[in-house]
DNA sequence: CAGTCATTCTTATGATCGTTAGAATGTCAG
DNA sequence: CTGACATTCTAACGATCATAAGAATGACTG
């Protein structure tokens, strides 16, 4: 019977997607790049990690077909293979969410304060940035948001919103968004903006989250 | 900066379900359990595997929280833990047929007879079932069917097909589905019926990859 | 209660993985 | 061509994993 052969030869391609998502690091940069395409270097010093070790990863990943390079001068840049990767990554943490306490504990202690958590729907919010009724902002960096943001969104990098509060209207309800559920800019933000006496909250999903979920998102076109 | 501590321990979680869906059997024994509750024993002699090392894979499984068990009598049974696993079984499946091309070419080669791969979209086929105007059958074996079935669907297991012709009609066209694009039985039964002169299809889809394209399955109710 | 069966737990062994350090490659600037 | 820089390749280490064999558990059978 060598239709076990051929079974296990089918399993074993996909465990090799399942093996490359099966370290820590290595989800971490498959996030990022969910954001848009990086460098080694940018990617190295999101991850906290040396250029070797992200090298490294990064090698695993492109031996499972996840991500693709292109060279640009000195540069290499990195990017998903493809947007089913990014929904594959929705998918995974969202399994580890539902499934894992520890994760959905550590999850609950997160966001800094829990009040500062948009309440509505996402159907309801994208209605409501139609409509002007709040004022939707993607505080992460400027080519993340190039990439692909929400609709109605505008940038507002965290790193500059000191600079440019006077974009910001003081009399609409300010929600910012980030990288995801794991990510921390958007907290950052409503910290911020909170201390400056802005009505601001943030909400959970980033872009493939929202794309997963069968929502438009807006590129830029180039 | 303890953000990072922060990150490592969520990623980390993530990591526990990409580690359990790393290896080639524990992926069969997800998809096996996506047809329906298993005991270890019936695991083991799909997989080939002896109940040992099915065990050992269970454990990992377990401890991922990706399947849970309960005891009944001398046997144990599994099951997944949600409909959600099911779901990211079909997600890692789709990356890996869309990326690794050792995969896209081995399933080409798979079907025995691509002439016999229906090539009517899931709605058409759905309507038409609906219609009666194919017969749609599920060659799984009777539990899995009664787990959950495509709608219109009847059951036929493949090893009782021979026996049970007489229920088959002869003016109308076939269309069998088993567990999914990795699996045989479907092909054994279209081999089968297509001999004694019936007029048969398959389709790649189980009753995982329907339910994941936003489509009804049945219930029995119990 | 002894025997049997299904399953898990324990332990051991070789293979693979994550990580690090050092050498090598490829590209740009002078 | 030389030096500087980004990145990968190679080699090596300990940690973890897959698998197999033997002992242990838990539950039905008589």
């Amino acid at each position: 019977m060598n239709k076990r052969l051929l079974k296990d030869l089918l399993y074993e391609q996909v465990a090799r997607i399942g093996k490359a998502a099966s370290s820590p690091k290595r989800l971490e940069i498959l996030e990022l790049l969910a954001q848009g395409e990086k460098t080694v270097e940018s990617l190295a010093s999101e991850l906290s990690a040396d250029i070797k070790l992200t090298s490294a990863h990064l090698r695993v990943l492109k031996e499972a077909r996840l991500v693709t390079f292109r060279r640009e001068g000195k540069y290499i840049i990195y990017q998903l293979a493809g947007s089913d990767v990014a929904g594959l990554w929705v998918s995974l943490r969202q399994v580890a969410e539902e499934h894992l306490l520890e994760l959905k504990m550590a999850l609950g202690q997160m966001v800094a304060d829990p009040a500062k958590l948009s309440a509505v729907s996402r159907d309801v919010l994208l209605e409501q940035a139609k409509r002007g009724e709040v004022c939707v902002i993607d505080v992460r960096p400027l080519n993340e948001y190039e990439t692909a943001h929400l609709p109605f969104a505008r940038s507002m990098p965290v790193a500059e919103i000191e600079r440019r509060l006077a974009e910001l209207p003081s009399d609409l309800e300010i929600v910012a968004y980030c990288r995801g559920p794991f990510c921390l800019l958007s907290d950052e933000a409503v910290a911020l903006l909170a201390a400056k006496g802005y009505r601001v909250r943030k909400i959970l999903d980033g872009v493939s989250e929202w794309q997963a979920a069968g929502l438009p998102v807006e590129h830029l076109e180039s």
